[in-house]
DNA sequence: GTCCAGGCTCTTT
DNA sequence: AAAGAGCATGGA
């Protein structure tokens, strides 16, 4: 690889925990701080020694003007973390624990069809799913030391996949529900690209439209994807959260949303994705 | 064998 | 509106 950044002087940043938080699936390690991610067509390769981040496979430009919002990096944490830090000491200990979380800003397509695939399953399957479905439908980009790396299918891409291959890829009964969205989306009843600009209720109702997904997948897409850190994903780790450290009995959507932007704020999806981070290590 | 995993759809009260 | 059944799959 010829093309090399480097950053320095980084705070609030780990990628072993941002490989292992629960948000991005095709961050494999190689070695300690070192990680691969095939992420919007590149292969990249990620090296951290403290404050030093050596990031291989892209250039200055396109660090620039991609990944470094990819990574998150022009967003302020330590301000977020003074903000949400001394509500309670359940908070403070997951954000000691995952100080160098970061909230990627993914591809919205790629977290759609991910977080379908993620509803009642667990992470190892979710990533061998999308491994499988990149393998088939996706690009080859390049081939290094034998391992093949294949980009994540565009809509046209996947639209190609019947319920059957999709089936065949390990997503288990989500096969209708992939083969419903994808569809959709390439058909142009759910546009994309107007998803961001959207509230949070808004463009959480036009993604409740697409096959699969409810509103725990919904926030995870918006927060993931579209920056809106006021989405607060609701799953069974977090429900067990609110009930253990919270006081819920019973975790009704509505209830939820309102606790978490009266009591954790604008970012209560940073917030969550610290204590989602937090019980899943305990 | 049972239970669980970053839940959703469909049906029934 | 709210609650329950069913759903693929593999690991613990």
């Amino acid at each position: 690889m010829t093309n090399q950044v480097i950053v320095d002087r980084v705070e609030a940043f780990s990628i072993e925990q941002i490989a292992d938080s629960g948000q991005a699936f095709r961050w494999e390690k190689n070695k300690e701080n070192d990680y691969t991610g095939i992420v919007n067509g590149h292969v990249i390769q990620m090296i951290q020694e403290g404050q030093k981040l050596t990031i291989n496979g892209i250039t200055q430009k396109e660090y620039d003007e991609t990944w470094s919002h990819y990574f998150d990096l022009n967003r302020d944490y330590v301000s977020i973390v003074a903000d949400l830090k001394g509500k309670d000491e359940h908070l403070d200990s997951a954000i000691a624990f995952g100080s160098g979380i970061r909230i990627l800003n993914q591809d919205i397509w790629e977290m759609i069809i991910t977080f379908i695939i993620s509803g009642n399953n667990n992470i190892p399957r979710i990533k061998k799913a999308i491994n499988d479905i990149s393998a088939r439908y996706g690009r080859l980009i390049c081939e290094e030391n034998g391992k093949k790396y294949y980009s994540f299918p565009s809509p046209q891409e996947l639209s190609h996949a019947s319920v059957e291959d999709l089936r065949a890829c390990g997503v288990g009964y989500r096969d209708k529900y992939i083969a419903k969205t994808t569809e959709m989306i390439v058909s142009g009843e759910v546009v994309l690209e107007t998803l961001p600009a959207m509230s949070l209720t808004e463009s959480k109702i036009e993604l409740k439209k697409l096959m699969g997904i409810g509103d725990k997948v919904a926030d995870c897409i918006l927060l993931f994807s579209c920056g809106k850190t006021n989405a607060f994903p609701v799953d069974t780790w977090v429900k067990k959260i609110l009930k253990t450290y919270y006081g819920f009995e019973k975790t009704s959507v509505k209830d939820v949303n309102k606790f978490a932007n009266d009591y954790f704020g604008e970012y209560c999806g940073i917030a969550q994705q610290y204590l989602f981070y937090y019980i899943r290590g305990l």
